[in-house]
DNA sequence: CATGAATGAGCATTCATTCAT
DNA sequence: CATGAATGAATGCTCATTCAT
């Protein structure tokens, strides 16, 4: 157990713990900003915060984008398992889809960050947190086709969309009106009901019923 | 009648052809490229579009904020007057409706400034182009109500944020999905008709019928 | 009055008239700038003031430098006259230096650039409007010194240098201690008089009876 | 006594050398600059006097108002220190007064920004190292009033502004005549001395007896 | 391996001077 | 010949990234 001495010949494991230490930290202080500021923050604010260097930093994210990368994959993973254990907690498949939106609307408030990133990335695959997102997405989808509670043909990207739609309206009252996206939540959940008697146009094809128009 | 002849002895206002011309070339690099890339820009890259040199633009707009200013109030007027013109256009109430958020949300598609703008401003009365939009969106709510086909309790600020929210949509998928967002306006629109059951949740008590959460 | 047809052969007096009046609304106009705000102010502010284009500035005066000069000597001369007047009307030579500084220093207060091109010219002859300053002080120290009330070697440079001084000062008290330069005034005066004991020091050669130090 | 060695155990001041050899190599390039050009120079010119970018002079300067600030301050203590070791080693009143204005008019002939502050603040009791000076004139002022050799009234503030005078005909002297201010200031000094007859003037009423007064 | 100082291109804005009308 | 719009170099300041210690 008296391992690590500085200089004993396998060296390669002591230093690891500050290395660690450090990262977590500059994670930590970098969410923090983040969620503040957005991804416009100055680097040493996040560097002042998290305690460490400037070159601590770049040594752990080559660059700014690589630290807002990983930051931002973590807390899409905790968004989304916060809104996926909301709806797996609900009583049956519209409230899971509806406690999901609550929990997810509501935990998007205060993190600027993510939401510009969300918005940019939303469609892409890439960042692993957001695939995460998806997946509970895709289930609350299918659970809630299965039962027949949602309009016919309903995909999980209008499902996804709809999140950042909202995801923007709720940071956009925030401040002035805090509760008013709850009204729009309602209109737009009520409008992906079964009852509704039209089907929802193709997104590929412009075509059957509705009119496109200039520009 | 008759005046202004172009020799009149009072002929002092020749020279400001160069000017507007300027002026409007100014303006219009600056529709531009506000539009591709946000009010983000360097003033240079406007100047060398509109092919004059900063001071040529600085003399029009003392201050970048000025030109966005003007820029997107026209912008705003426009796309106000657009979508207006597509309500008025409508056979019915409800038609306007659907035609306005079509036009609007078309017309907004490739104009990053305006977004941005609207989000930050969409409470604020003092942009008046903004104050044009707000008061076509308020008649067509009255209308729509009159005729008992909008959900009871709707008010202009629930289209203006579904605008905002479905114009920021518009923006996300208009590389990838081009036609997605027409699927989410169906959706919003469709929760919008009067024939939705319960009443909307009010928005400065966050108490029946809508669990509240977290954070 | 029919005269002035634009063509005809001897068109060459008519314009002269409008262009002497622009002329003198240009040094109107900078004078009262340059008196406000210094050699600094902007060339536009002049123009504006004066009801002219910048080019018609530009025309009478192809150098900002050229208006300073052409308005600093109009009122570095009427500044000398001013000032040789007060001494005219003094009762002897030595209320006549008196005299003379009270209203130089007086009129001096609300110009600052005249003040500004003071001190950076004050030895140099070529300032014509300085130069009649010069030559008032000549007189006026001739005069004392003939009537032996001036103590031995003063000379016109003394003199001079010690209006551009007081000046000075004069400009920096204005606002807060308005009457405290007439102080320094007076001491310095009766530094000057023909009783004060010991001989001043030449400025030539840096050694009898004056303690050279340092740098 | 056996601390400090350059080796210790907790050696975590190093990097600070270089650092501070910047912000001092800083300070002289723009002491430098300053004291050839005035407050109107471009800081790039000093940073590149300096041999640094200008990142680094920011870092250590956040405003250039900070980084004049920082250098006068700097360059008025030295100025007053000096001025008062002039006036420490005379052998009695009256030449401690005289050497004082010697040395303080010899040190600043070469200090366009220094004098050009201290005409803008001399009355400005912030500018601590141009507090200092206002310390030893009035020290200078008190011994000299006391030994009865100062004209009675001659308070602080007239020996001041005749320290803001003299400094302005200094350097406006330096390169012409540059021993003509010694005999301005001898004529002020001899201005100065309790025999001369009259009572200086109040500088709030114009009348009769010299209340001292001030702000 | 951590630190935080250094770098320098980039940005909004100003102003003496020129030139098309 | 007047007008005032156009020009563009220059200025104070910021911030992502690199590098000496």
């Amino acid at each position: 157990m008296a391992v690590a001495e500085p200089e004993s010949p396998t060296r390669r494991r002591a230093p690891r713990v500050d290395a660690i230490r450090n990262r977590e930290a500059i994670i930590e202080a970098a969410a923090e900003v983040l969620a503040e500021q957005g991804t416009a923050v100055d680097v040493r604010e996040i560097a002042r915060r998290g305690g460490v260097g400037m070159g601590t930093l770049y040594r752990h994210f080559p660059k700014k984008e690589d630290l807002i990368h990983t930051v931002l994959r973590k807390d899409f993973s905790e968004w989304a398992e916060s809104a996926r254990q909301a709806a797996v907690d609900a009583e049956d498949p519209w409230a899971a889809l509806t406690d999901f939106y609550e929990q997810a609307l509501t935990g998007c408030v205060h993190h600027r960050a993510m939401m510009e990133k969300f918005a940019l990335t939303w469609a892409d695959p890439d960042l692993d947190g957001l695939q995460r997102l998806r997946v509970v997405i895709e289930e609350l989808c299918a659970r809630a086709t299965a039962a027949e509670l949602l309009r016919p043909g309903v995909t999980a990207d209008d499902l996804l969309l709809l999140l950042v739609s909202l995801g923007h309206a709720v940071q956009l009252t925030d401040e002035c009106r805090p509760q008013l996206w709850r009204r729009s939540l309602r209109i737009s959940l009520d409008g992906l009901r079964a009852d509704q008697g039209e089907p929802l146009p193709a997104d590929t094809a412009p075509d059957s019923g509705s009119r496109s128009l200039r520009h």
